[in-house]
DNA sequence: GCTAATCCATACTAATCTTATATAGAATAT
DNA sequence: ATATTCTATATAAGATTAGTATGGATTAGC
């Protein structure tokens, strides 16, 4: 049950645009450097982010990539659902037909809960709290 | 991020023990059949819930598998920490030398928490919430 | 118009993990 | 004794992950 690097990176990089945002277009090099994730791989990453209208980007010279939306506006549920091919924790959550025991097996409700109780979590923390140093539980809604 | 068939069947298995644990020791057979679960893996899967101390057997003909603890005092968390190699949804979080960024990585605090209330939630649901068919969030604790 | 700098898209691959199956062995109630 | 059961390790096919490589398309500025 692990999150994938994706979605981590995907994180780092959201917040890394959400810290540079007054400076105009981020060139992938810069966050490359910062971030310590290969130039080729971000621009897969990227792409993601962009078809989900969370970034948005600048060609040609002095380009590179905006945060689309406000950082508030941004939460990890947005992230982790847009990286994570399955986004519950177990198949049978969302399709009980792949489990020939899905129809009185009660494991699935909890597995199901447990799935809603995280992505709760997930979805009320935003970019915004994580990128001014100073996060703690107190600064989310929920 | 998805839960190993492992810890899904593994709480299978102790829901099965559960609902027949007034019948004596309970064979491999008879869970493979009920739960579609092949008797091999089922040996494979029963082995660390034995050395979890969840399950104890009695050799021999007419032998068998039984619960060792109370259905309710056996918990979802203790299921996915025994078979998931992962238990946090990122290394980092109990591994922070594992990232280089992680001294001021405010995206690992995030994750740390995810991972903390998925957890509460894992902790609180028992095998005797989910053994009668009546499973709901009111049977919990929290 | 060129062209250098940037972003875009797909193909490929090594490594790891998952999900089992197979084979052989050890213990024990009858 | 022995049939029945549990125990343990080895092996393997398949899927997933994480990342690299290659080539291409777009465009701001000169």
């Amino acid at each position: 049950m692990k999150l994938s690097t994706r979605s981590r990176y995907g994180a780092r990089i959201l917040v890394d645009l959400a810290r540079h945002r007054d400076q105009g277009p981020i060139q992938i090099g810069e966050i490359s450097k910062r971030q310590d994730i290969s130039v080729k791989y971000l621009e897969q990453l990227i792409r993601p982010l962009k078809q989900a209208k969370l970034v948005t980007s600048v060609r040609g010279p002095k380009g590179g990539h905006l945060l689309a939306e406000k950082p508030e506006k941004i939460s990890l549920g947005q992230v982790v659902r847009l990286f994570e091919g399955q986004s519950d924790l177990v198949e049978c959550v969302s399709y009980p037909e792949k489990c020939s025991m899905s129809d009185d097996c009660q494991v699935r409700l909890a597995w199901r809960d447990a799935t809603e109780v995280l992505y709760n979590k997930l979805d009320s923390t935003t970019i915004s709290d994580l990128m001014n140093g100073n996060y703690s539980v107190e600064d989310q809604e929920s």
